[in-house]
RNA sequence: GCGGGGGUCGCCCAGCCUGGUCAACGGCGCGAGGCUUAGGACCUCGUCCCUUAGGGGUUCGUGGGUUCAAAUCCCACCCCCCGCACCA
């Protein structure tokens, strides 16, 4: 970090120039970031999104607003918890990301295990980062999403969303791990990820008195079931499950009572008892053996399967193994077995009488053990579920495609009794704890009821006037919009609010970070400790927010100061509503759309959002960022490798709209080098600049300047982040080479005003260099609290800037010449065309005249005329343009007026004439208007 | 699979909506020269191929189409990224 910056850090904060209260009449603009979550310390991916406020909030300050940019910390949910407690049981890897990755020094880690210790730390630690970045942060409104206040506002919130009946009650089944108590979602998974419930058939056996249950995801092949498997090692139950006697495995029970069964174990046996016994099926009545096999998992489903050899190449497997000896069986057993053929039941394009055997075939697989069974298998149900036809020996399925007969299967299945169903993962999932997760089904949760149509209405109208940048997003709202239904708003676990009405409820962290933008504006009362948060009851957020009451009642009955309890609401209504929210774009589909709901549900359109804005992901070295892999970029790190103002350009200048940006550190490095060397060329620039008459060179300059200046504003108020620095930090610079070239000696006065207008619009991306330049140049206060350039004091000047087109462009025909031309040449004669053929060239561009016209008089001056129509196109638009509102360039004045520049340039002397018609000069007949004939000798 | 965004001259990227200024902005890298005791920094020029006069050829994911004219408009296809919910 520059010593500088640490400089003006200081006295920003000690004149608390960003520290922003409602001024009457003054207009305001509200901008904020999405608080970043408190699992770890802030990264380089906040940087990116962040410091897009951070550059807008400095722009509009400079504009003349009021700004304010508040910040806090998001502490809800499971993940810091998780965090914690992974540490806690003396998880290695936690450990080392914690001490490798996100720099915790050794003898804090062993605090972690308290996850209030833990988010404290992080924020601590971002805190700092974030100021020395440069943030014009108020930071007296700063909060973490567990303070009392936030829970008190977060609680108000709730009650007000279900007295307008957007909070409904469900009971959904869910991923669930017994460990935590809670949900396992995706990315909280060790093993199984995508993987979600999916309804199994439970089809009852009758053995003995009880029901042998075996569950499937093909009822349909009943008709093809030759016998039953059990595991013989594994632990079943006989017990009552809504008062009838199932056999199943105990990990089934278990789960059968999660999903809202009663149950009641009787005993619990294992399962080599149940091998060899029958069991009758229904619908067809067969009498099944059960058989024992070791590929039937009694964690999945209810440890029984009924058999299927001709179409599961598991159930063939199985038998083989038996009547191979590799399974122990008795003699009787392995009788029974013998007898037992597979009874094809569906008939399938490219496969014969027995698929499973065909497969099994195929695959060489040679025993049950071989992992490529479940490969097998899954092929087999694909193209028999697609392309399968129920076989003649299936009674009421025959003839029906699988997928029918599926349906029919179970609707029959159901009228027998003997049919129930559980919810089952398809696949084996396992939490992040190590445990493995089964399906429970979650009673009475609370929602969002996001399915609610008209709320979707309102929402939809809240996008359609808000500013969407990029515009390109849009869509992506809308669908979400009509695509979220129902929203599980509530967990058991981890920190966060209660739910005021239902206290074993706790709001989730994307609930309840939707319409927190409101507390800005009153959080500083409770910091500055002129409010208690247990004085933020419902009726006083009410009437702060919305208006409802009366405020001397309201002030009366909670005994707080109604000056205050005023002060308060008009300070809400004066910087509400949000004027500008960035994000990065995979919020979109939640964390934004959410903040449109809640919006749309709480407040009048007044106070909805005016802008939403999102901009791409980062990757770190073209690769994705995670944790995991090792790539990851603390912004702490990047801050101190790189500085503020190097770390601002580069994230500056790294993308625009959605697409993904690119960090890496070369880039970093270039913009570091850019920075460092601002103050030597603008030091350098000023020693040579000297008193002397304004010239053209110098209207150029100021010309071009008010150009760039309109442009970088306009990029700036729509978040063209990296377009405006691009024009700031190369554009500009570039043209102020090409003055110092063109002019040899810089105009003081000119140098002045151009310079004193950039350093301003240094200020939003590079902060602290565009105070230190500032004071070079002379200038007093803080150049963050100046105005922004006015282009109107930039006069442009249009003739200046086509002269030096037309200059650049005989310069540019000069070098290819040159390029291509052989032998010393030390003179170069420049012949513009003649004043008649150009003033005919002006009226074509014009379009005064019919192009007959036109040809003949082109004609008539011994050009052709499909010349004059080819150079129009060459010229293009903008100088067309430009020259027709100029009526035309003296092209002869200018070119001599640069003839010096050309000729040092090009390392020749130069001279400019006008080609007269019958001169014997050489190529000077080829002298276009706007293209004079060069020549070279 | 569904929804959203993209694929440009070594790399990063502008242009695409509103077709011709496009061999295509700018930055980085690389090459040459200047400045300097030297290096760095800085400044200038060059950087698809061919060409002894400003010309020609082939390029903007791939293949078609519209047009006097396409990186830009239309159609189809391929590839990459993001999201797809009880997770921030």
């Amino acid at each position: 970090m520059k010593n500088y910056e640490g400089r003006w850090l200081a006295a920003w904060e000690k004149k608390h120039i960003f520290e922003s209260d409602p001024i009457n009449g003054k207009k305001k603009i509200f901008v904020t970031f999405p608080y970043p979550y408190m699992n770890g310390p802030v990264h380089i991916g906040t940087a990116f999104t962040s410091v897009r406020v951070d550059i807008y909030a400095r722009f509009k300050r400079m504009q003349g607003y009021n700004v304010l940019f508040p910040w806090a910390w998001h502490w809800t949910g499971q993940s810091i918890v998780g965090l914690s407690h992974r540490l806690k049981l003396g998880d290695k890897n936690v450990r080392k990301a914690l001490v490798e990755i996100d720099g915790v020094p050794e003898s804090e880690v062993d605090k972690f295990v308290n996850p209030e210790y833990l988010a404290s730390y992080y924020t601590n630690v971002s805190r700092e980062v974030i100021k020395k970045t440069g943030y014009s942060v108020d930071w007296r409104r700063e909060f973490t999403t567990v303070d009392p206040a936030y829970q008190r506002f977060v609680e108000w919130q709730y009650l007000t969303l279900r007295e307008k009946g957007y909070i409904v009650q469900g009971t959904h089944p869910v991923v669930w791990c017994p460990n935590d108590k809670s949900p396992t979602g995706d990315h909280d998974r060790m093993e199984g990820e995508g993987i979600s419930p999916e309804e199994f058939s439970l089809i009852k056996f009758q053995l003995g008195e009880f029901y042998l249950v075996a569950a499937t995801l093909r009822p349909e092949t009943i008709y093809g079931a030759t016998n039953i498997w059990v595991n013989p090692e594994g632990e079943y139950v006989e017990a009552r499950v809504n008062n009838e006697p199932w056999i199943v495995s105990m990990h089934a029970l278990t789960k059968i009572t999660e999903q809202k069964h009663e149950t009641k174990v009787l005993r619990t046996f294992k399962g080599s008892e149940l091998v060899g016994k029958f069991a009758i099926a229904p619908l067809t009545g067969k009498a099944l053996p059960v058989l024992p096999a070791y590929f039937v998992d009694t964690e999945l489903a209810t440890g029984v399967v009924y058999s299927v050899p001709a179409h599961a190449p598991y159930d063939y497997m199985g038998l083989q193994d038996i009547k191979h000896g590799l399974i122990p069986v008795t003699d009787e057993v392995k009788g029974i077995v013998e007898t037992i053929q597979p009874i094809p039941v569906i008939s399938v394009k490219g496969y014969g009488e027995v698929p499973a055997a065909e497969i099994v075939k195929a695959y060489r697989i040679e025993n049950s053990k071989d992992i490529r069974l479940s490969e097998a298998t899954e092929k087999l149900y694909r193209d028999e579920f697609h392309h399968g036809v129920m076989k003649k020996n299936t009674g009421p399925l025959s003839e029906l495609p699988v997928s029918e007969a599926k349906k029919k299967a179970t609707e029959l299945l159901r009228k027998t009794e003997r049919y129930s169903t559980m919810l089952e993962l398809p696949e084996k999932v396992i939490c992040r704890c190590g445990t493995r997760c089964y399906v429970k089904i979650l009673e009475n949760q609370w929602f969002l009821n996001y399915s609610n149509k008209e709320w979707k209405e309102r929402t939809r109208e809240l996008i359609r006037k808000a500013r969407i940048l990029p515009p390109e997003s849009v869509d992506w709202y809308y669908s979400t919009i009509d695509w979220l239904e129902d929203k599980p708003c509530v967990r058991r676990s981890g920190m966060g609010t209660r739910l005021p009405w239902d206290k074993e409820w706790i709001v989730e962290t994307l609930s309840d970070s939707t319409i927190y933008m409101a507390f800005y504006t009153i959080s500083k009362y409770v910091n500055q400790e002129q409010i208690h948060p247990d004085k933020l009851k419902p009726e006083l957020l009410d009437y702060i927010f919305l208006g409802k009451g009366k405020p001397e009642r309201i002030a009366k009955e909670l005994k707080i100061n109604q000056k205050l309890l005023r002060k308060m609401r008009e300070e809400f209504l004066y910087w509400y509503p949000v004027d500008l929210r960035n994000s990065a774009k995979e919020l979109i589909p939640n964390h934004l759309t959410f903040f449109a709901f809640h919006h749309a549900a709480i407040f009048d359109e007044k106070m909805w959002p005016r802008c939403f804005s999102v901009n791409g992901m980062v990757q770190l070295e073209g690769q994705r960022m995670s944790k995991t892999k090792g790539v990851f970029v603390t912004w702490r790190s990047a801050l101190e490798k790189y500085g503020a103002d190097a770390l601002r350009l580069s994230l500056s200048l790294l993308a625009d709209g959605m697409e993904d940006a690119n960090w890496t550190s070369q880039k970093a490095e270039d913009s570091r080098s850019r920075v460092e060397s601002l103050i030597p060329f603008v030091k350098g620039l000023r020693k040579t600049a000297s008193e002397r008459e304004q010239e053209e060179i110098d209207n150029w300059l100021v010309s071009i300047v008010g150009k760039r200046i309109e442009e970088v504003t306009e990029a700036l108020d729509n978040m063209r982040i990296r377009k405006a620095a691009s024009i700031v930090y190369m554009d500009i610079w570039n043209d102020l080479r090409w003055y110092v070239h063109r002019a040899g000696k810089p105009r003081r006065q000119t140098v002045r005003n151009v310079l004193e207008a950039w350093v301003k619009m240094m200020s939003p991306f590079t902060p602290f260099v565009a105070e230190e330049l500032n004071r070079l140049l002379g200038g007093k206060g803080f150049i963050c609290l100046s105005s922004w350039p006015d282009a109107r004091n930039f006069k442009r000047d249009e003739k200046a800037e086509l002269s030096e087109i037309i200059i650049g462009r005989v310069l540019e025909d000069a070098r290819s010449v040159l390029k291509v031309v052989k032998g010393n040449k030390k003179k170069l004669k420049i012949y513009v065309s003649d004043k008649e053929l150009r003033n005919v060239f002006m009226e074509m561009l014009e379009g005064k005249r019919s192009k007959d016209e036109l040809s003949k008089k082109v004609l008539s001056l011994g050009i052709k005329p499909d010349s004059l129509f080819k150079l129009r196109y060459e010229l293009g638009e903008e100088i067309v343009q430009r020259l027709v509102m100029q009526g035309g360039i003296d092209e002869l004045t200018v070119l001599q007026k640069a003839s010096r520049f050309i000729g040092k340039e090009l390392g020749v002397n130069v001279e400019v004439k006008e080609y007269r018609k019958g001169l014997p000069e050489l190529k000077g007949k080829d002298a276009l208007p706007f293209k004079p004939a060069l020549y070279f000798e």
